[in-house]
DNA sequence: AGCGCCGTTGAGAGCGCTCTCTCCCCGTGG
DNA sequence: CCACGGGGAGAGAGCGCTCTCAACGGCGCT
């Protein structure tokens, strides 16, 4: 930086007022202090740069998730769910045109501390936190370090931190409206896992909405948003609820493991049993029939979520506030 | 930093010491200052520490592909890939051993010097580059930089630079020889891009291995590594072949496109035809039948870039290094 | 002509850490 | 008993940047 000064005739805080974009700096030596850049090749040294203005330009997308006791698996699982992707894709371009870059930091419950130590270093000037399971202490660690944080979900004890979620409730009701419809009578849901609220509100979210239309009993197996356990639930089902002709799938995932399943039994879709997933993932794309699902707009929630985060940062007062997607019904071939 | 000093009764540089773990500090004197950081809850500055280090402790993942007219989906594409997934997985279960934090950074060929500039600037120690298309710009450019980098297969021009690749000639032999075993005798394939190495490579060694064994002429549909296009190529192959009987694959995203195809056709797999993937992605498993496929172990090769990128990074001026994997056939039920 | 103000620039003090260099004190050997 | 050596701690100089504050010069005004 010194060269740079020395090359355009100017003081240090004169080449720093230019690249800052200062507005009062003569247009004359701005231009000189451009070139002199050029000609140097001069690079800001991004460190000092945080040192003294707090700011690092980046933040975490911390992905929490519960043990598993294989922690390659761990990665491989998180990594390859198309859910996390569409959150990445969908953070990093909300993120990308303010030139603030995204730190990828997936933890189970065994590591908390290190991200908490992470987070509270300073790497970050702020936390995309996912975090799903009811007993996942991590958002309230976070909010204790006081660091700028927004969570992917309605948190499960009242924490002040702002939050972006979808209605889980009328998804599930949309689902079970279109089943309805169709005229299936014999519904039935395969939920997710029950310790998470996105699982237990799409199941009760159902069952309730059905209850209004004269089903006060629905059969649902638990699942676990997997594509294996997709199959396994649909296989308990079909056993335990042989005549069912219209199922809810908690996610796009599992909705394709049942369609195999049905396949492979010879239930045809949507003829015997109508299916509606949840989602709307590459996933549905890949079944055969196409699954009919509800869209959850992951990547615009994702981009949401950095802008609000990038609101806290820029004002550290400011008020957590959630914002709510609204689901919509994607019918396509499976019911 | 002056508050646990003083808390400890000792000198900034004595803490330092203690942080840094360094040898040559008494016992009594650690125990002490490690209580008066407890106490204080004293978190080292990163960006001061950076400052004069010179080390980030962090890495980019540089993921380095050609224009999408849609930037959203390009976004989308490359984090629902499960190749990159796996490289993800793998980086990071390597990286974090050593407390390193990678930085993911998405980019197609419009935004290069974005990707450069960042590199300039010293966010990272060094960069791990997935960059597979011939006439990608990027591993040249920060090969200039001059910055530790590691790419992800053998680059096209002669860059003196690390890289790990998988044998892909060798794989495609695999498969050829695997088909050969079960009796096929109508070989064909459907490749990747051919302005890709990797694809160039498994179709050549594919063709090259089948020539030394009687089969001079085997059609080829090129496809683009995505299940879409696989199912395309799948139904052109058939309409140009229609009595091939065994199929490799270039990857495994194009295999289970072509599966579908197959059993929409009615062509039972493998009787009427016998289809090898390559990749061993967990799409391998997501298909009917099971895909037979040539593994190429990507969490371990990406584990092996950031091993060798560390140990650049450690010592500057190490000559670089190619390590190659051997593929292996991972034998399932579609051939 | 003198005064004061505003628009620009420069000087310099940090930001929080590491690391070299110096110093001190103790143990050992002559 | 003194000289010497070495382990261990402290002092202080930066690392490269930003930003406040002061200074400066030109302008319009009285």
């Amino acid at each position: 930086m010194d060269q740079v000064a020395e090359a355009a005739g100017v003081s240090r805080a004169t080449v720093s007022r230019v690249i800052n974009g200062a507005p009062s700096v003569d247009s004359k030596i701005r231009e000189m202090v451009q070139r002199a850049i050029a000609e140097t090749g001069y690079v800001p040294n991004v460190a000092a740069r945080s040192l003294v203005t707090r700011r690092s330009n980046s933040v975490a997308l911390v992905i929490s998730e519960p043990d598993r006791p294989d922690n390659h698996s761990f990665l491989n699982r998180i990594f390859t769910d198309p859910y996390f992707g569409r959150i990445t894709a969908g953070a990093t371009s909300a993120l990308r045109p303010h030139d603030i870059h995204l730190v990828v930091i997936p933890t189970d419950s065994t590591d908390h501390h290190q991200v908490v130590r992470y987070l509270r270093q300073g790497h970050v000037d702020g936390v995309l936190l996912i975090s799903s399971h009811e007993q996942d202490t991590l958002p309230r660690q976070v909010h204790d370090l006081g660091i700028p944080a927004v969570v992917s979900a309605r948190p499960t004890s009242p924490i002040a931190v702002s939050y972006v979620d979808v209605d889980q409730r009328l998804g599930a009701r949309l689902a079970a409206e279109h089943l309805l419809n169709r005229g299936c009578r014999a519904l039935a849901t395969i939920s997710g896992p029950l310790d998470i609220p996105s699982g237990l509100d799409r199941l009760d979210g159902y069952r309730s909405f059905l209850a209004t239309r004269g089903f006060p009993t629905v059969p649902s197996i638990e699942g676990d948003f997997t594509r294996a356990g997709g199959e396994a639930a649909a296989r308990q089902l079909l056993t335990d609820f042989p005549d069912i002709d219209g199922l809810f799938v908690a996610n796009d995932l599992m909705a394709e493991g049942a369609l195999r399943v049905f396949q492979d039994l010879g239930r045809r879709v949507p003829d015997d049993i109508a299916v509606v997933g949840f989602d709307d993932s590459s996933a549905a794309l890949d079944c055969r029939p196409l699954l009919t699902t509800v869209r959850q707009p992951v990547e615009e929630m994702a981009a949401e979520m950095a802008e609000v985060l990038m609101a806290h940062i820029a004002t550290p007062g400011r008020l957590p506030r959630s914002v709510t997607f609204q689901p919509s019904l994607v019918i396509r071939d499976s019911a």
